[in-house]
DNA sequence: TATGAATGAGAATTCATTCAT
DNA sequence: CATGAATGAATTCTCATTCAT
């Protein structure tokens, strides 16, 4: 009873589909770039028909990958803005994503490669929104200079992260000096 | 003519060195990752073998591609020193080195990549002297945050580097702006 | 209603393997070799798993479209059959065949691959009397070579029609030419 | 002395290449359009790598074994035109070839499929040339049908050839006997 | 010593076929 | 039964690296 038959079959399949895009985020950290689908889909501990079943491309699960973490990003924007000051929202935030970023070495990867699919962009654009709120309040309070944008943050930001993942440095107080140093940059 | 064979021998094996390493920053600058033994060969003018003769692999190749970069580093940074304004001197620096970024797409990949030869490393160590004395001056000046360290400069404009060359950014003025930033992030 | 549920069901499967049978026939006239089973079950509506449940291999697949044919071909051979003159039923009936080619790319294909099943092997003895009687009339008259065969008529036909096709013509009046110069290799 | 050792190394290349075009050659007549370039390599002794270096495409190595095919065709009709009678000259060309095919059941695919090289076309036009020489002077002693072309042959043939080698004809009295037929259809 | 031919591991991708739902 | 998700063998092609000439 309950649900069709599409709808259970479904259920499986969305598993597995998350379960690739979880190990494609592993081995995107660990590989970067070389990151291979037989090596992803040993990970999922599915096969690679399956990989291509959910993602007509390689890039298309790098855009995944990408996709989760937009939204992620998202969210963290949103919860940072219940912060009643202005700046100590957009410094949490910062810092909150410095040290997720000490945590997943693919993030910053995943974020600047892969196919534009339109979840995608959606995402991107609602991050993009969540933060610029977020950077708005702060140059109004005066302490961001007039300037800034969410984009800028993505470059900084992103930059360190990449910089970092690159070195290998998983320690998340280096994480946090970065990020305070990312921030500083944005001082009004 | 008047050299011992041994001699000329010699002088050939080192302009062919020199060869393969300038044809491999060039091809590195255009496709990055994507650079193959066979197109640097190709664009030295050179065989295959010729490259491994001088390289036991190609990814001693990018260290002394690294390595070239570290001493033109080092170069601009004792340039600037010149400079009677530490912080001016300092904050050249940067755009500098942002503006060179946004012609060679190779330079964030090679000095990111390959294998750590000791030339590396000591041309490296050399760079390095070279910016903390920069930034200790700055720093002595007052100008420039005291825990500020050279390692931090790499993180922060070797990132946006990377960020931007990911992204495809070529125009100088946009990495002027951004090495702005990064400028304003050493800020006392 | 009326029906006992076992009954329905087996109308249903039939209804379900010619569906298969016709899209298989669409796409190999489309595709040639190149068509697969997804496109196939894609066009016929059902799932994948259908097609296998009817077919134990794609290459009985392809012996069924052959059937299909064979049965068409005699079907086209006693039509022609009707016509007065023994040579000239001979001739249309070539003509025919030979225009039919020209719009299925498949024809020549199903023809000469796939699993060779009872009900194929029996389809094609039926299209082969229908023939030598279409043939037999014409030497009877003296107009055709004693010594042609329904085989020989099989080898020069389908040669030709495997030859246009992998050509890629589909000029209906290019097809009639040749199967005019096939009609006359047969000539007294 | 003698040879440049460019000329010396290549020796070694171009035996390869003729075992490449000789191992296609024969995996294409058993297999047609099936066969696989790991197959091929496999058969001619040396690595896929080599192959791709001397064909930069599967398509490419095609039309190497066509063009192989077409001079050979072109000699055929040369050596035919010895014949004093036209007509008697054509006939033996056209069972020769199809001889042949009996020999070689990949000549019919090689002929029709792969990419179009500068050299095939060239070697094609030059049997064309042959042959329609062949043709015209047995349509000058009227012989043969005045509307007679080099194509019609190709097609003809070139058709009864496939047709009996995807039948697994090999017996070459069975192809002289098609032979024959073809020659019919060229009859005045 | 310089060359580039040869090699083969490995990558992306497709598709016939099986099987859990 | 029907479905389509999962599988993995096979295919084409690339490229770092070795080695005969």
């Amino acid at each position: 009873m309950g649900l069709p038959a599409a709808a259970r079959t479904r259920a499986d399949a969305v598993r597995n589909r998350e379960r690739v895009v979880a190990a494609a985020a592993v081995v995107f950290a660990e590989k970067g770039e070389a990151a291979s689908v037989p090596e992803i889909a040993a990970r999922a501990g599915v096969g690679k028909g399956t990989v291509y079943r959910c993602f007509p491309t390689k890039d298309h699960l790098v855009a995944a990958v990408a996709t989760e973490r937009a939204r992620w990003f998202e969210r963290e924007a949103r919860a940072a803005a219940a912060d009643a000051d202005p700046w100590g929202a957009f410094s949490t935030f910062m810092v909150r994503v410095a040290v997720e970023h000490s945590r997943d070495r693919g993030l910053a990867f995943s974020m600047a490669n892969g196919f534009e699919t339109p979840e995608r962009l959606e995402a991107r654009a609602a991050a993009n929104d969540a933060l610029r709120e977020l950077m708005d309040r702060a140059i109004a309070q005066g302490a961001m200079r007039p300037d800034a944008e969410p984009g800028d943050l993505k470059v900084v930001l992103g930059g360190i992260a990449s910089s970092l993942a690159t070195a290998g440095e998983r320690d998340p107080v280096v994480w946090r000096r970065y990020a305070q140093l990312a921030v500083d940059a944005f001082r009004a």
